[in-house]
DNA sequence: GCCCATAGTATCGGAAATGATACCATCATG
DNA sequence: CATGATGGTATCATTTCCGATACTATGGGC
């Protein structure tokens, strides 16, 4: 998370796509989002629902969350403190991302590494022409 | 990249969203599969598709790809020589997300944090109740 | 007076990601 | 025989991420 930003998302044609990434990346921050999603939460109501997260990690996600303007943090002068998450318009807007993410896992739920055959666009490489050798690394 | 990966992916619900952006997290590999969706790019076409990448980096980050099963690596044994990179079939099914990071990219060209007014869900906070407070983290 | 709950902060340290730089192999060309 | 092109490696330093742990404030209940 917090990587350097880029100013503006229009530097070059994928940098949108690294650029949005960047937002919602951070080990974190998806799944919260993809929580959120299902309506306000309270602090600790988020905690319960990502056992492995240290608080530490999930008060610094929110707050970016917060500062680049996804989520609404409301807190009620209360004791104890009472603290509400929820998305904004803005944080809404994410959705078709986050669920395509879910989407794609859901439907890959195995790591397959089915090293699939080439399909090749036909103006490349005319096929058996240069013996083509398939990678090594491993 | 390479943070320690999920086993699976049906761990819990929000599971699948964070183990997919796990995938194709890793500062460049989102816009590298972006440019792969163009068709098979050379290993230095890439490059310069990405001015700011090291070389390092970009091995690194195709050789991820190609151990997820997203790309496949070609050498021609030739010399100078003469590498290719395409897109497995598992690698196109990414199309999906990294368009809809594409589009929230393009769509959201500035920045606007426009902290904007909480849509409440009418069940949560029946407004005005409680004195709520907005964050006064900045 | 002590403990509990909530929502945090503060500090430290290790691990991981990334950048900078230099080096390498091969053949073709001049 | 030096140089260039391509697609890398190797090594080192730095930056960033993230986990573990301890600490804090407040008011209510026992």
């Amino acid at each position: 998370m917090a990587r350097i930003r880029h100013k503006s998302l229009n530097c070059s044609p994928g940098c949108a796509v690294e650029a949005t990434l960047q937002l919602i990346d951070g080990k974190w921050k998806g799944v919260i989002l993809y929580h959120l999603f299902e309506g306000t939460l309270r602090f600790n109501a988020i905690r319960k629902r990502l056992p492995n997260i240290t608080q530490r990690m999930l008060t610094a996600q929110l707050r970016e969350l917060e500062h680049d303007g996804f989520v609404l943090r409301t807190v009620y002068p209360e004791v104890p403190p009472k603290v509400e998450y929820s998305l904004t318009v803005r944080g809404r807007s994410l959705e078709p991302i986050i669920m395509a993410l879910k989407k794609w896992g859901d439907e890959n739920t195995e790591f397959r590494h089915d090293r699939d055959i080439r399909i090749d666009q036909d103006e490349v490489c005319p096929a058996a022409q240069s013996p083509a050798i398939k990678s090594t690394t491993e």
